[in-house]
DNA sequence: CATGAATGAGAGTTCATTCAT
DNA sequence: GATGAATGAACTCTCATTCAT
């Protein structure tokens, strides 16, 4: 399903898929419509996508979407909302899944954090340039889901330093936002037919994550 | 000069003053008009502002606007070529103005960076997210620029790759994307009146670039 | 059952239930439809009422309507037509039940006229705000009812003024505008917790009525 | 000007020429627009007549109007406030240039009610007809002048009573409102080629008003 | 240089209605 | 009989842009 556009401009996500991580209770008719605002969004923004160019991309009727979906800003909430809660799932379970090690939990987090990105590029760019769109009501939730996500990782740099095992000598802060804008910028430049593989990436992002804080680098 | 807005949103940016660099050749009544765009594309994107609500902070009437410029297209074009602009300038700079060690010209190429990020927050965050919206024409000569900058990085990391005092032991390219990435998002965040001084900020991201390189961090 | 409506607006009708006369062989559920639309059409006119807005006041989908009524407006029409059948019925029910002299007759068709329009309040006003929303095919039937009612009044006041008993120096048809258009906006103002009672206000009705043709009014 | 009509319907009113009073300060565009709203909203209501319907009529495009005008509301209030002042003005103006005799007065205000509703027929049937589609920001003030006009007319009827030359036994109120109803409804009948010249109609009503309160009709 | 007015195009959304289930 | 989904048409309104003044 290829997007036809008069002018040729530059993108802002290299993947050429939209994907959606698997929702549980949502009817063909919705992913369909998802499928297709994600599209659109990743690449002309929300303001720049119409609600007839989404329902063409559906194959339908503008006005059907209507059936699904109450206004276009419900359709971008949506996303919003499952890119978040499967942002927090991955980093959760990624983080849970390792042994109680700093070391070991942030190369978790930081891959699981890379792969959301490289899987997910669509959703992460719409989640991280779109969120602006959004009205307070469902912004808030939003934020919330975001910073429990950042937390995550904090609270592993924090643990590092504590146990003595990261020499990081400036704010923990810091160093988590260098490390999450490391991967959030995967979602812009990554491609399934990238140079390098997913693992690659991970296993290189992890290094350099574990260098920032002053991990020693297994093997380095 | 304040944007009332009826809906509370999420910013894309901490900073509140639109700030352009030293521009010559630039009459006053054409720096309103970019400061305003400025200030409005980077809170609500190109597609969400219109040419009335730009002129309405600049204090004239959407008719006058093209007095100046003669489409809201190439007011956008006009401040991305000015970002671009300044960054090469500032990167080339820090470079030229730092001895011929690598490890010197990254920390001075990572702190122009960062503090870019600060001083021109707004701009940074226009030309990054906004690109999209520009038309062939213009995005040729942006890429470009772009493309210079990104080699500057680039060059150190291989030269200092080559001459051995950077241990990396993978793709240069992988560790240019994350410098550059970590920067970036320091516009997004970043405000006057944040708890760290840009000094600080600078120098706690040279040290992270020296360690993603495997550069020995001087003191460390 | 209550209108939520975002915006305060001046009602066009004091009354607050939709009352509609009985009406032999109407099932149920097209009562409900008739009494949902009438409340509605009465309020907000039928241009600003739409089938939606009906059918949730009547506590379906808007598909569902169309099982009972085959567009909205024969929904419109059938409250017309009950509308006029009734206000015909009425008036000849009361000129006949009331002796052949002019003044009794015109008071009892006052009075009646009067007391309709405080039983039916929003059915009149549908009746008489809405009728021009009906196509050519409906309008005819309810214009022959109306005709017939109108000429139910002249027919007194003439005969009264033939018999000698009315002193009217003017137009009959114009007095018999005036009695109608004075019983006709008791229906915009009159609610069930009016001050004055429904006989009171018959009474007063029919005193103005006498006196606009120059009867005797009894006892006067 | 014609308004052509797909579909036969009754009309609200039988004049057939929008006509404004004088309105200081009204450019010429405006009134076009104006004019041409108040012959659509006379005939098809406020609800019924789309933006596209008054642009056509005044001979521009749909978008033009919003030069003139911010929405399809403000058309309406601008007419209603029109209206009203007018009623207002010429009630009080007939008040006011007639001796302290209540008779006098009464049939002075009469008239020039009578007389208005003729000649600005359409207007009348608006306001009268289209105010609950006004939003509760310009309905308060429309209700202020309406009950300025209607106090006019109850205090002459009470100071009538008050003399002795009104013979009334029924609330006054109710007497306003019938002699009101009266003049209003002319408005919906009356045309230009009508049998009755003006003067003969504020003529009959004024005596049917003087009736009403039971004041010697001058030469009865 | 600034602007009020105009406009073709298109925005998001609602409309009455149909139809398969 | 009821309804979810669909749709062509229409809705109000805003868009970027032009042009006479």
């Amino acid at each position: 399903m290829e997007i036809s556009r008069s002018r040729q401009t530059l993108s802002r996500v290299a993947t050429e898929t939209a994907v959606l991580p698997a929702v549980s209770g949502l009817k063909d008719s919705k992913l369909i419509v998802l499928r297709s605002a994600l599209e659109l969004f990743a690449h002309r923004g929300f303001a720049g996508t119409s609600i007839r160019d989404i329902a063409e991309l559906a194959g339908m009727k503008s006005a059907s979407l209507y059936s699904h979906y109450k206004s276009k800003e419900q359709i971008l909430a949506a996303l919003i909302k499952i890119g978040h809660e499967e942002l927090l799932r991955r980093l959760r379970q990624a983080v849970m899944a390792s042994p109680p090690d700093p070391v070991q939990r942030l190369r978790a987090i930081i891959r699981a954090h890379v792969r959301l990105h490289t899987e997910f590029s669509m959703l992460a760019v719409v989640v991280n340039h779109e969120l602006h769109a959004l009205s307070g009501d469902y912004v808030s939730g939003a934020l919330a889901l975001r910073n429990q996500a950042a937390e995550l990782l904090i609270d592993i740099i924090v643990q590092g330093q504590k146990e003595g095992v990261f020499r990081l000598s400036h704010d923990p802060l810091l160093a988590a936002s260098a490390i999450g804008a490391m991967g959030l910028r995967v979602a812009e430049w990554y491609s399934s037919d990238h140079r390098l593989s997913v693992s690659e990436i991970e296993e290189a992002y992890a290094d350099f994550g574990c260098q920032i804080v002053g991990a020693e680098v297994p093997g380095g």
